[in-house]
DNA sequence: ACCGCCGCAATGCAGGGGCAATGTTGGTCC
DNA sequence: GGACCAACATTGCCCCTGCATTGCGGCGGT
């Protein structure tokens, strides 16, 4: 994963590239909205951090850019202005998430996480895979224009599944979005789910395969 | 996105300027006829929202008047649970849409998306499932030609499914469609309707398919 | 005053999913 | 390259939760 990092006090940014290095996330970090801008251009980000107060003008400013540079990018703003007020002022200027300084590191990183899951795109959006088409505001399935009914947990892995469709889905990630956060389970059932999907799946030429020790990879049968 | 809402009503306006801010909708609010004709000569909106019962007068008055400044805007109506005549007179006097209260925002939302996605062009105004042809307008069902009647809740409920036929409606969906928003219901009486709408669709060829722990899917018999 | 809608609760029913047993694959170490 | 082990796959079982159905009673409308 490679994150935008949008920050102007050095210090704070050193510690995050360091902190998000040891999750195996890759920061460029530029220091005004004018690179900002410019770096997101380069599309391969998965995600931005922004500051509010930058040099040369406010973050929220540049969300409505980025949004029309890359449409669903997940943005997460830090401010140093933490009332309520500020923080709804973020988000209606269509922040994903909002986070106040000072902040946990392990915090930003749960946004992050939570962040990327998200449907983001709001438009219209669905992804096809072999035959199956996913629509994700429904949370929908559907194989060759007919509908199909899956139960809740194994419409949750998929959602998921289809999401990351293309790249590797780790096992815990997929834990977490099948029973939510509390919910402790402690044997093989989601393997159980996998498999009842995949039976649905495969004859619709879509692969879910197992990456041993890792996770799950969801794509279209050769 | 920017929009105009015109609603006189001060808990729904912020509720739906809530829901509105979360998908990234700008709303622009005013609670009278006088103060939405000013706010529209601005020229930024891209739809408006449009209450018809308001203070200073209905709010189908001030659609020639919108279409005046600002061709081809979307509008959307917002009723009182209307009765059927009302509903046409809405489309008629050149709404894009017309919506009763109480309502789904995730309605609203597709609305206004759909709205927004087509050039001014009338609304589809019949579905038909199996035998069964639903007037999205009228909210009137026939079968064969022959008219259905039916009770307020069954109706209201057969409406949302209609107009989601083919996919799955959430269960939370349907009851804030049947209940609206405040009343508060706490046994299974939406099963209840279902069941009794279920004995009367089931011979017109439509059929109302549980989706465990998730909803309902109405759908054509095979 | 009657009729029909609707909220409610009791009862019956079955699909879903947690679990575990067993089979299979792939990776590692000698 | 073979043997061992750990992770994944698959399947059957069984309980429980959530849905279906129906009757009852109250209330509102005509």
């Amino acid at each position: 994963m490679r994150i935008l990092l949008v920050e102007d006090e050095l210090d704070l940014a050193k510690a995050l590239i360091a902190a998000l290095a040891r999750h195996d996330i890759v920061v460029d970090h530029v220091t005004t909205l004018a690179l900002a801008e410019e770096a997101a251009h380069s599309g391969v980000h998965s995600a931005v951090i922004l500051d509010r107060k930058l040099p040369d003008g406010d973050g929220l400013s540049l969300i409505p850019r980025l949004r029309e540079i890359q449409e669903g990018l997940p943005i997460i703003v830090l401010s140093a202005l933490g009332s309520p007020d500020h923080r709804v002022t973020g988000l209606e200027t269509g922040a994903d998430d909002y986070l106040a300084k000072p902040f946990l590191v392990d915090e930003l990183l749960a946004r992050i996480r939570a962040v990327m899951r998200r449907p983001v795109q709001m438009m219209e959006s669905s992804v096809t895979v072999g035959r199956l088409k996913f629509d994700l505001h429904e949370s929908a399935a559907m194989i060759d224009g007919e509908p199909l009914v899956l139960p809740r947990r194994e419409l949750l892995a998929l959602d998921l599944l289809v999401r990351r469709a293309g790249r590797v889905v780790n096992r815990s990630a997929l834990e977490e979005a099948v029973y939510g956060f509390d919910d402790d389970i402690a044997s093989n059932t989601l393997d159980a789910h996998i498999s009842r999907l995949r039976r649905k799946l495969t004859p619709a030429g879509v692969e879910i395969h197992a990456i041993r020790g890792i996770g799950y990879l969801l794509r279209a049968l050769p």
